[in-house]
DNA sequence: TTGGGGTTTCCTGGTT
DNA sequence: AAACCAGGAAACCCCA
């Protein structure tokens, strides 16, 4: 064998550790102030050692059972291969309960970037029901991920400030002033007296988990917080599961003051 | 550093 | 039996 041939095989492995090491530095040293501000993604001044870290091994693996939103969240969806794109299905399916006979699977043999590129439209096309909710879940990842929009007028969801709202209440109200987009989590009972119902208690509370980062949230413990905001008069009682009414401390839920 | 608001977590017991 | 409701207690986190 020619010795170039040999010195080629025996630093490919290093090439390839070295290729993926610098791709994990770049997406690690990406944050959404970076994207946002339409700067440079890489820190310039990376030194070997950072770059190469120590001896271990740390390639990238997804068990999407146990690692939960952390992997979904840790890399943009554009980076997302075939096969992933396929496993955050699975993983859709299995964390919020969507029926999987639902999803058209070779609508969604595509990479992360034609995922990302795919409108609303499309999603219900693909998906249904299923595909409504899976769009926003795909934004709220994008959004709230290591998301970084270049133009924050990219989706309706960030033009409403949609998933903005500080408090757990706030983010009721937007989740039920936006039925396109809910998913059916949530709907009104009876619009003209803030009475709504919770239709999909634990993908709400998977939800709600999301925006707050926080992967153990249950609707159980969900639950607790609503009924905190009894004392305080944001929500009164409804004595019927799952149906909740807005009370005289709430604002902004109503039809003809938003 | 501290205190308060808003949850989050855990719990017991009750209801649907 | 599972899912939900009620509310006490304490921990936690963030912000001013």
């Amino acid at each position: 064998m020619p010795v170039y041939l040999k010195i080629t095989l025996l630093i490919l492995p290093f090439h390839l550790q070295l290729m993926y090491r610098c791709l994990k530095v770049m997406l690690d040293s990406v944050t959404p102030s970076t994207f946002l501000s339409n700067t440079m993604v890489c820190d310039p001044l990376m030194s070997w050692t950072e770059i190469f870290g120590t001896t271990e091994d740390d390639y990238p693996t997804c068990d999407h059972q146990t690692d939960s939103d952390s992997f979904w969240t840790s890399i943009h969806p554009e980076h997302w291969s075939k096969h992933n794109v396929c496993e955050w299905l699975q993983f859709c399916c299995d964390q919020y309960k969507l029926d999987a006979n639902c999803i058209s699977f070779s609508h969604f043999n595509i990479s992360g970037l034609q995922l990302c590129n795919m409108t609303q439209e499309e999603f219900l096309d693909a998906a249904g029901i299923c595909g409504e909710y899976l769009y926003f879940i795909l934004q709220n990842i994008r959004m709230h991920g290591t998301s970084f929009f270049t133009d924050l007028e990219e989706t309706k969801l960030s033009n409403k400030d949609y998933l903005q709202s500080s408090h757990l209440w706030e983010f009721v109200r937007d989740l039920l002033l936006s039925p396109e987009e809910n998913g059916g989590i949530l709907e009104w009972e009876d619009r003209g007296q803030g009475i709504f119902r919770v239709v999909k208690s634990e993908a709400l509370a998977k939800m709600w988990g999301q925006r707050k980062k926080n992967d153990r949230m249950t609707y159980e413990k969900l639950s607790r917080a609503l009924r905190y905001y009894y004392k305080t008069g944001i929500l009164e009682r409804v004595d019927r599961r799952l149906v909740y009414k807005f009370g005289k401390n709430a604002h902004g839920w109503q039809e003809n003051k938003i």
